[in-house]
DNA sequence: GTCTATATAATGATAGAC
DNA sequence: GTCTATCATTATATAGAC
């Protein structure tokens, strides 16, 4: 692991901006606040990055190629390389949870770019039989992804409840290992909730 | 429906408060324009609520209460009234969403309700037979929750990938019922994902 | 590249009239 | 209850020396 003063000012400015954007928000951060984690003055980190929207923006960068270099090559979105990534960077896992309740556009391009991958890899198994079918793949693919990256966000909920710190390691597990038991076992036993959404669904869109 | 100048200035002030801070979060919002929204001086809102602080714990307290009410009568925590409540009321949705992000004192409340009583709806279906067992109910009733809470705060990603806007009904309904497929019937047809997590929680545990 | 010093605007909050 | 006027603080951003 390399030491926090082997990097370039300007790396350690973008590092102290993410970790703090993710902990207090983008609005809540001040330019003053970097500069003094970083270790420098206010001054540079507006000469490296011009502006508090260019530190985010390369914020936003950085992030999203961290999460391209981390799950294009093994097997697309699973609870894989992708999530080991987020489990070992908790600045970038906090960042990336305001990012996208902020909507800002690289949490969207990261987003879809995950669904994308999700959907192809959903369909592969599919296709492959340990995937069941479905009529909507793409809204499968969504929602799938959404209770991926619930924990990302409400974190801080689930790690108080289970006991643990947020996003300890025993804590994760037992989280994912419920997780996983809904998703091959099912949590329902009959469709009598399934049957009654979808007749609801239909009173609402004939009225 | 109420219109807004029905409400009392008060009100009117804790109703605009509640949309910015939801809109912008409570750092990105200035007290300044709570109060152009609500069409009073700024600081008619800091002598009604002390500061910009109890303005957000004002806030937090009427979303506190609104959750309770529409949830303690009907079947606890399902895709019930508590669902509906939170369609209904776009910025209710986005206030609780960044609230459980920044975590609020009141989101946690919320939250550690909302896991308590579908525990407990979970434990009886388990009784009545229609709910899988599980080793953990913990765990599943907290991940169970974090998943129906994640659309609230993806709201935005979810609503831009399934098509309309964002918390649209005909959306919405495309993902909650893949969720309910998957929660019925599974997603995964065999148990090769369990297992396989289950051998490396193993060794993550032994090591 | 990095700093000090400073301009300029916006912010939360107060005082006091009505 | 509601306003106008104002203060003290903090914010982003710039200028210019080293």
């Amino acid at each position: 692991m390399r030491s926090v003063d082997d990097l370039t000012a300007r790396a350690r400015i973008r590092e102290a901006a993410l970790a703090r954007f993710g902990a207090d928000g983008v609005a809540g951060t001040s330019v003053r606040a970097v500069a003094a984690d970083a270790g420098v003055s206010p001054a540079l980190v507006l000469h490296h990055f011009g502006s508090k929207d260019g530190l985010r923006q390369a914020c936003d960068e950085h992030v999203l190629a961290l999460i391209r270099s981390g799950g294009e090559d093994a097997e697309p979105s699973d609870l894989g390389a992708l999530a080991e990534m987020l489990d070992s960077a908790t600045p970038v896992r906090r960042y990336l949870g305001r990012a996208l309740l902020d909507g800002s556009p690289a949490a969207a391009t990261v987003f879809a770019e995950i669904v994308e991958r999700t959907e192809r890899w959903l369909a592969d198994g599919q296709a492959q039989g340990w995937v069941r079918p479905t009529e909507d793949s793409r809204a499968r693919a969504v929602t799938y992804v959404s209770w991926l990256l619930a924990p990302l966000v409400l974190g801080e909920q689930v790690g108080r409840l289970l006991g643990g710190d947020v996003a300890e390691t025993a804590t994760s597990v037992r989280g994912a290992r419920a997780g996983l038991e809904m998703l091959t076992h099912g949590l329902f036993t009959d469709d009598r909730w399934l049957t009654a959404f979808t007749s609801v669904a239909r009173t609402e869109r004939g009225r």
